[in-house]
This record gives structure tokens, sequence and C-alpha cells, in this order.
DNA sequence: CACTTGACCTGTCCGC
DNA sequence: TGCGGACAGGTCAAGT
């Protein structure tokens, strides 16, 4: 297929975080709850976590989802956990046309498992192609045929089955701060964001103890919002910033949620060109483009140890 | 304890 | 055209 130059980037920046995590939990609601486990196919040990073995004959019961982790729970009191990391995507397959015809499956199963597409570096993007594929890391084989892939290129993300009543207390869960989309989550945030007074604004947006489910790109966005430089220590940072700052990670992500239905018709135009995916972002891979609030050219630095974008002139040097 | 840096991985891009 | 190296980023371990 042609790879159009843009195209390598545009996966790049389509790391699962919350919004894309939520899209991939409501497409497995729909798909995989109610389908019994036949046997699950693990290529790459390290990817999953248990004996998967103990997952015969068990059946999907919800899909649930906490900050950027993925909770599949299962009858018999057992929960699949998951998290994608950077490249992880989880596809569905029908099993409506055969074995044999993997290239010819039933409209459902076409459907989500493209709007599943998220993560990044798939050979094929917007279409994925048979599978498994290299990139393929434990396949969950239902009784009827379908079957749900896990793939991750890097290895970084895992599957781990546990018990249920032990969810809580999977170790980044067990930290994790509150659901920006849930609730009144600013009492919790502020207290949480003001214990790493001494840290820079954008790290602490990015721990997911201060706040779940912000990743590199919402934290720029939240950041280009509320008009607050990224290297802003907490402490300099005031109430009402903290406040737009969360409103504003909330907006972006509520846009980008909004958008995930129909990211992935037009994800790739005819000429490889970016997605849907950026038309939510104000500053995220946008150096060297004109601020949409006052023109001045966007700038990209390494703030917290990550790529950071940012309006020079609507996000002032802290200092003074 | 607060905070920073490196490791984990693979594919892609860039300069030579 | 091919190759080495930088880079991408979520989380954890190890370091200051």
């Amino acid at each position: 297929m042609c790879q159009g130059p843009d195209l390598g980037r545009a996966r790049l920046a389509r790391v699962p975080e919350l919004p894309e995590v939520e899209t991939v939990r409501r497409g497995l609601a729909e798909l995989v709850v109610g389908r019994t486990i036949d046997w699950i196919d693990v290529l790459e040990p390290k990817c999953f976590i248990g004996d998967p073995a103990a997952l015969t004959g068990h059946v999907f019961a919800a899909a649930r989802r906490r900050g950027k982790v993925l909770i599949l729970d299962l009858d018999g009191g057992l929960s699949l956990v998951a998290h994608l990391k950077m490249t992880g995507q989880m596809v569905f397959r029908g099993g409506g046309a055969g074995p044999d015809a993997p290239g010819v499956s039933a409209d459902p199963a076409e459907a989500v498992q493209r709007s599943h597409n998220w993560g990044a570096g798939h050979p094929t993007d917007s279409l994925i192609g048979d599978l498994p594929d290299r990139s393929t890391r434990v396949v969950v084989h239902f009784t009827d045929r379908a079957a749900l892939y896990f793939n991750d290129q890097r290895k970084f993300g895992w599957l781990a089955l546990t018990r249920s009543d032990q969810v809580q207390r999977v170790p980044l869960i067990a930290k994790m701060g509150p659901e920006p989309l849930e609730g009144d989550p600013w009492p919790e945030f502020r207290r949480r964001a003001r214990r790493h007074q001494g840290t820079s604004i954008k790290a602490a947006l990015l721990n997911q103890e201060v706040v779940a489910g912000i990743g590199n790109i919402y934290a720029d966005e939240a950041l280009w919002h509320a008009r607050v430089h990224p290297a802003t220590r907490v402490g300099d940072v005031s109430d009402a910033k903290l406040k737009a700052l969360l409103a504003g990670a909330a907006a972006s992500m509520e846009l980008s949620l909004s958008l995930g239905g129909s990211t992935d018709r037009n994800y790739v135009d005819a000429e490889g060109r970016r997605g849907a995916y950026l038309d939510f972002a104000e500053v995220f891979r946008r150096d060297g483009q004109p601020c949409r609030r006052c023109g001045r050219e966007i700038v990209k630095t390494r703030v917290a140890g990550r790529g950071t974008h940012y309006c020079p002139k609507c996000q002032r040097e802290p200092r003074a």
C-alpha cells in the first residue's frame, strides 16, 4: 500500500489515552460481552500475566475502564486487566464468514475492528489485514469461532488475569487519581497535585496518581487551554489555573471522544495524510504552525522528559 | 519522601 | 540504497 510521508508520524501520535481506551471499551462491551472463551493463545509470554488456561469456559460479563486501564470482567469472579501502553490494540474478528475466509468477515465485526484501530504502527493502519500478524501477542478464541486479538508491536502492553475482587489491588490502579470525566474530580485532583509542589505542572498532569488517563497529548492540550507554561512548578500554579487545567483536559478529551466514532472513517485520506484525530489538537504536533488563538508559532521543547508543545505567547515562561 | 532519569521495545525518520 | 542513531511515549525500577 502507499504510505504518505506523514503516515509514520500520524501513527505515533495515536497513542491510546483515556478517550481512545474508552472507545475501545465501548466496542468491547458490545462485542465480547456474552461470548464464551474457548482458549487463549499466548504468542508473547511477557504480555500475559497469569494462567491463560484458567480462562477456558468463562464468559465475558462487562467491560470497564480505570484511567487508561481496561478491565474485562468474566463470570466466576475473574477479570482480565489490560494496558495498551503506547502501541497496543484490541482487534475483534467475528467468525461469521467461517474460519477459512479471513478477508470476508461479516459487517459488524469489520466495523468494530476499524473503530478499535487505536494505537499505532500497524502496517495497514485503518484497515488491519489478516490476523494474527507479527504484532499479535495474545489471541482470545471464542467458542463461536470469533476471536479477540491483542496486538502490540512494542510489547509494552499486557494482559493480566486476576480475581475481580483484587482488581483494585493492581499497583497502577491502587494509587490512581480521580477520573477526569466522572463526578467532580476537582477536590481530589487539587489535593493530589498539591503533594507535588516542586515538580513541573506537566509532570504532575502525566502522573497517574494525580489524575487518571492523561498522557502526553492531553497534557499539552490542557496546558494550552489553561494558558500555563508546561515547565511551571506546581507550587507556582494557582488553584484557578489548576482548575482550568482540569477543565481543559476534560474538554479536550470529551472532544476527542466525540470524534472517536468517526475517526476511523477518514483516518487516512487518499494522500495518506493525518486523520481526524488531530482536528481537536491545538498544540500537539503543531510545532511550526500558528497558534489558533494568537498566531504565534507553536514550539516544541522537552519537559519532564517528554516532547512538549506550547505557544510561547499564550503560555508564558514562569520565572518572573 | 520528592523528584529525575533510564530501561523496556520496535518501527520510522533523518543524515551521511 | 543502506546504515547508524535519534526519537516516539506509559510505567516502573533505580538513582540523586
